[in-house]
DNA sequence: AACACCCCCTGTCGGC
DNA sequence: TGCCGACAGGGGGTGT
């Protein structure tokens, strides 16, 4: 389900619950969620504080007092839920048992953090101090889709010469790290970009970025940018973990929209919809080229 | 090496 | 109303 902007709203709300605490116990109510828990994932958690909850791509990183870290991906319909006796802030307190495909219970004093996975595409992992930069997860993520890192220079060497479709090669998360199918076909959407066209075909022949690349670049940045600023899209259930709603999805422009007319002033176009790698497409075929 | 496909799992929704 | 297929925000594994 998340992407980039699902997951920083999420850090964001976990946070200030988590970090400078102590995990006084996890629970877990089954052994595996898309694979099995580490070994002694409940006993190795336990005790330790969380200095800091950051994200790389779409991971959530609980950095712990003793170096190692706690990873968590919420694949498709992860969400987190916090209770607690002490209402703070906007967080919405409601002590109660576990609910159906609620997984993880991490106890830090006074509050209790709910992982919630239905589909169980999710995961959680720990990493041993100093091996975060280097582990199959995060070693080959590419550019953050922030001002800074997701450069057009940067992306015209990442696409040039590469014959898969555009948009399977902004899905790909070794190019750039965190967006998914519905960011990815918002952009292009306002990079008039085809997401069939290939994506190299965007780049310069002499390699340099040119209008199209600069297009991208900035779409990606903008869009991102807009939906963090929204807390994210809600789809279906999804909720942050203080129970508030994303915004973003009501800008959308293309993506669940097949059948409207194009939102561009002048454009004449329909939404269509078209599968690409086994997953839909929404897009303009009459201003995106 | 780079791609395209299938699968993991459960819930929801639309069509009949 | 009920059933059934299609589809869903991700990404890892396999086969070409």
């Amino acid at each position: 389900m998340p992407e980039l902007p699902e997951v920083e709203t999420v850090r964001r709300g976990l946070a200030p619950v988590m970090e400078g605490r102590r995990i006084d116990a996890v629970a877990l109510a089954r052994g595996d969620l898309r694979f099995p828990f580490p070994e002694r994932f409940a006993e190795r958690l336990t005790g330790r504080r969380v200095d800091t909850l950051g994200r790389r791509a779409k991971y959530l990183v609980g950095a712990l007092d003793d170096g190692a870290s706690l990873v968590m991906h919420l694949g498709m319909s992860g969400s987190f839920r916090v209770e607690g006796d002490d209402p703070v802030g906007t967080f919405h307190y409601a002590r109660g048992k576990l609910a159906a495909h609620d997984h993880v219970a991490f106890t830090l004093g006074d509050r209790r953090i709910i992982y919630n996975d239905p589909r169980r595409f999710g995961f959680m992992t720990l990493v041993p101090a100093g091996e975060l930069d280097a582990h199959p997860y995060f070693a080959s993520l590419g550019m953050e889709p922030v001002p800074g890192s997701l450069t057009a220079d940067r992306l015209a060497e990442a696409l040039r010469g590469k014959a898969t479709p555009l948009k399977a090669a902004l899905l790909d998360q070794t190019i750039i790290a965190g967006l998914g199918n519905i960011y990815v076909c918002e952009a292009l959407w306002r990079a008039r970009l085809s997401p069939r066209r290939l994506a190299g075909s965007i780049v310069r022949k002499d390699g340099t970025a040119g209008d199209r690349v600069s297009r991208l670049v900035s779409s990606i940045l903008a869009v991102i940018a807009e939906a963090v600023a929204a807390g994210g899209s809600s789809l279906r259930d999804y909720v942050a973990a203080d129970g508030s709603l994303g915004m973003f999805q009501h800008t959308f422009a293309v993506y669940d929209r097949e059948g409207d007319p194009c939102q561009r002033n002048t454009c004449s176009g329909v939404v269509k919809r078209i599968v690409q790698s086994g997953r839909s497409t929404f897009f303009c075929p009459v201003c995106q080229r």
